[in-house]
RNA sequence: CGGGGUGUAGCGCAGCUUGGUAGCGCACUCGCUUUGGGAGCGAGGGGCCGUGGGUUCAAAUCCCGCCACCCCGACCA
């Protein structure tokens, strides 16, 4: 392949476009990489389709070796499938759709488990026919309500997802290992520096997930790593180790006091200590006990339930955490105040809460036995000693409380947790029989009766990951590309006119004449200085001048990552660069 | 969806306060010079000033609505 600048459907942008903040964004629109077309869509230029394509040639490759079979599904659905599987409600306003001139409905695909599981209970009725993987690399939708950061969260995206369907756990549990290794692989081959974190499943449903983070500042997944073993965690899956459980008659008897103006955390610790409440000083907001109210709406559901959640005093409520721990729910912060004056805003103590129907969930951290100062359900008024299976008994435990760093690793005794940001670049599910539930998938059995398979589904974000690779692999020059998915193994650049570029041709159509990827740059209206500032900016891995020593036989070959510059001889450049 | 900011040539921006024939740099075209690190001189082309309405003799400029984009938050994966 031989591509020539001189033709090329390609401008590079002396400056940074005023909308992109981002590296991968600022430089995929200057390098000529990508154009922005529409709300959170964007053009693949020629270099950018050839990244993108390679991209997808790894993970194709690498889906392909562990058996599974590429398929495509209409990104254009009707709606039925997704509302006997509930999510056409489920997914809401974050799916596009539409009506045809007949007024039927429809969606543009945000992932494809309902047509996936059509599909194999339309082909196949035997046990004999699994286990099976299907996978399809293609365009999403979904209708962000705020687009961003260029391919990083577009409206439209390239993902691949593949659907593995087992007859039993263990055979589930394989496919997902088997995917989980896949993952890997594909992403080390694209230089991608990821750590594996635990997940919960989100719109998906099921049970064990686990997501590849693509380590960088811009990503929007926060997760934490543990310093002592190899746990990792997205946030909202981050589990907290509770205490050994108590003796809840062991504390002294619950007594309430007056604490005026005592609405906040700080006011009601100051005070305690100025006061001795409970005859003792040393209060810290750890030793208080919040009670956050809030609104709990289900997916369908006209009103929504109140829930109070009680966290350690010192620690806010992560609404992202109760969201993933109620899901598909969702969550937000009460405000109703006005209409409940039973809800003593800033005095809400747990004591009363089963009496009014609230259901009331705890950080784990609270346990039978442990002992509280919180309020006492009336404005100004607070109680010490408010013993956990004593004054009340929590509906449940619910992980609510924010994760900071230095919290202690839920794996291993020794360990913290630190916090790291990164971009989610895969996510694989076991998702169980959710789907093959909706749609009774059903399939003869060996024993003649039917069975019904389970499911898993593994996806990447295919152009997610080129923006992922750009924040990973860039300098203040430009872009540097892993050789791996570079648009072009070679950039000549003919740093002069008439004899230099007719020289650079042959050697590039040399190289292309051996199988190598190779970009010329062949204008002749163009000086060297601006030619080379191109050529660091598109990132190519290797570039060969072909300049004033040209004449002496010689060529300078540049390695993008290093800068590293060497003179050789052009009758060895071949050679060399095809490693023969 | 809440808060903030911005829409003027392909890109980056000035002009708006104080209304009066739309400008600068880069890019693009032509000519001459230059020719290994974003060249010089000269001559050109390119604008529904985001959009709809209003005020006015006159609107890029003032007023109202809408749309789009960027940032923070909410939401989502």
């Amino acid at each position: 392949m031989l591509l020539r600048m001189s033709t090329l459907l390609l401008r590079t942008l002396r400056e940074d476009p005023a909308d992109a903040e981002v590296p991968s964004h600022r430089l995929l629109l200057r390098a000529g990489y990508l154009r922005r077309a529409a709300p959170g869509g964007y053009t693949w230029l020629p270099l950018g389709k050839l990244v993108l394509d390679r991209v997808a040639d790894v993970v194709r490759q690498e889906m392909t070796a562990i058996g599974d079979q590429e398929v495509l599904f209409p990104a254009l659905l009707p709606a039925e499938p997704y509302r006997t599987s509930g999510r056409w409600v489920e997914y809401g306003d974050d799916i596009f759709t539409l009506a045809d001139r007949r007024g039927a409905e429809h969606l543009l695909a945000p992932t494809h488990e309902e047509m996936a599981a059509l599909l194999v209970k339309d082909l196949f009725t035997s046990y004999r026919d699994f286990p099976v993987t299907l996978f399809q690399i293609q365009t999403r939708f979904r209708d962000e309500t705020r687009p961003r950061a260029g391919l990083l969260r577009g409206r439209e995206f390239l993902m691949k997802d593949a659907y593995s369907f087992d007859l039993d756990e263990a055979g589930l549990a394989a496919a997902y290992e088997r995917h989980r290794d896949a993952y890997r692989r594909v992403f080390d081959r694209l230089g991608l520096d990821h750590t594996v974190v635990a997940a919960t499943s989100g719109a998906m449903g099921g049970s064990v997930s686990e997501e590849f983070v693509a380590a960088s500042e811009v990503g929007e997944d926060t997760f934490v790593a543990c310093t002592g073993c190899d746990y990792a965690a997205n946030t909202e899956a981050v589990t907290t180790p509770a205490p050994p459980a108590g003796d809840p008659h062991a504390a002294p008897p619950m007594r309430v006091y007056d604490t005026p103006d005592t609405p906040t955390i700080d006011s009601l610790v100051e005070l305690a200590n100025a006061r001795r409440l409970g005859d003792r000083t040393g209060w810290t907001a750890a030793d208080t006990l919040k009670n956050v109210v809030l609104s709990v709406r289900r997916p369908g559901a006209d009103e929504p339930e109140l829930l109070v959640v009680g966290v350690p005093g010192d620690r806010d409520v992560d609404l992202k955490r109760v969201g993933a721990a109620l899901h598909p729910a969702t969550v937000t912060m009460f405000d109703g105040f006005a209409d409940r004056p039973e809800l003593v805003r800033g005095y809400i103590g747990p004591q009363v809460l089963a009496g009014l129907g609230i259901r009331y969930l705890v950080d784990p951290r609270v346990v039978p036995g442990t002992a509280w100062l919180t309020g006492a359900n009336e404005p100004g008024r607070h109680a010490v000693d408010v013993v956990c299976g004593r004054d009340f008994v929590p509906d449940g435990t619910v992980e609510a409380a924010e994760v900071r760093a230095g919290d202690p690793c839920p794996a291993c005794a020794a360990g913290t947790l630190t916090i790291r940001r990164g971009i989610e670049i895969g996510h694989i599910f076991q998702l169980g029989r959710r789907f093959t539930d909706a749609f009774a998938v059903d399939v003869l059995g060996p024993a003649g009766k039917p069975v019904r398979p389970t499911m898993g589904c593994y996806g990447i974000g295919v152009s997610r990951a080129v923006a992922a690779i750009a924040e990973q692999h860039h300098d203040e020059r430009g872009l540097v590309w892993p050789a791996q998915v570079a648009p072009c193994d070679v950039h000549l650049v003919a740093a002069g006119k008439g004899p230099q570029v007719d020289a650079a041709l042959d050697l590039g159509g040399q190289l292309a004449g051996r199988g190598l990827r190779v970009l010329v740059d062949d204008r002749t209206h163009v000086s060297a200085g601006v030619k080379f500032t191109d050529a660091e900016l598109i990132g190519i891995p290797r570039t060969v001048v072909v300049g004033r020593r040209f004449a002496d036989g010689y060529v300078e070959l540049r390695d993008r990552p290093t800068g590293e510059r060497d003179e050789v001889p052009v009758d060895t450049l071949v050679a060399r660069l095809t490693g023969a």
